[in-house]
DNA sequence: TTATTTTAGTTGACAAAGTCAACTAAAATT
DNA sequence: AATTTTAGTTGACTTTGTCAACTAAAATAA
């Protein structure tokens, strides 16, 4: 198998799992939160004293679009905005007790997505997904695009 | 490994991997062409005698959305209808010389961005990455989501 | 056969998602 | 002190996608 060839495997591979995702995402999906927001969510909770530039940089989304995002979350009493103590620029952000209960129910819709693809498989199989998840990650991981 | 986490190691390959491919599609996506319209460059050059509905059953496109690209591309001269004999609601769909160089320079684009992603592994690692990949598809591929 | 339902595709109206550039204010650099 | 950079906001806009109503043809039922 050439390069050429590989490439070829690695598009096809890349098209069956977009395909995989936008399905999953799609379920998700009709809920009152689109996927970028529930991906924002995710940072807040994940990252500890997370910036909106943090965000930006995770996730490459466009400045503007973030700060409406974050306006609504805060409108909607989801997210809270701690100023810097030594760059008044900057605003930690954390969720509410509300905002965590969305988070909390985006991850558990997010959970049961994953589990409903993997109920039909056997144990054994699970764990050789896993695996080659793992590696793919190992492989592709440590540098950059 | 007990079944939530095995879930949640799936759900932060998907995060993983939706960042990549979405990092690769956002380099992409600065041709004229969205990714959208991408793939239906690519299903109508892949598919014989493929009509709209097939491709709204394929890519899980609203045939409302699906109809006007498609109108856009006749008339940027890029698509050919051809009538069912059988059928007068069908119209067979296939790329015009002009539709199938620009399909050719999406195309390139493409595997120019997956070979260098690759090409800064050797090739045995790539070798592991097709096989993992497969494998991935042969596990999750058979049944519907 | 006619009546009804389904399928393929189009169109209008709209909403959601995302982009871009101009801007303010603070911090860092020269 | 002057200039540049960084963080975030806002307005104006485009692109992308959705929904429902519609036409015409085909399939199915009566």
């Amino acid at each position: 198998m050439d390069r050429k060839e590989q490439i070829q495997k690695i598009r096809a591979f890349n098209r069956f799992y977009t395909d995989l995702i936008g399905l999953l995402d799609n379920q998700l999906l009709h809920s009152d939160y689109s996927l970028a927001e529930a991906r924002i969510f995710y940072e807040i909770v994940m990252g500890k004293s997370i910036s909106a530039s943090d965000i930006i940089a995770k996730l490459n989304i466009d400045k503007g679009y973030l700060s409406r995002i974050l306006k609504k979350f805060e409108k909607q009493g989801l997210l809270c905005k701690e100023p810097s103590k030594s760059d008044a620029r900057i605003a930690y952000l954390s969720l509410t007790a509300a905002g965590l209960q969305v988070f909390k129910g985006l991850d558990r819709a997010s959970d049961e997505q994953i589990r409903h693809l993997v109920d039909r498989l056997d144990e054994q199989k699970v764990i050789e997904l896993v695996g080659h998840m793992k590696s793919i990650f190992t492989i592709l991981s440590p540098s950059e695009v």
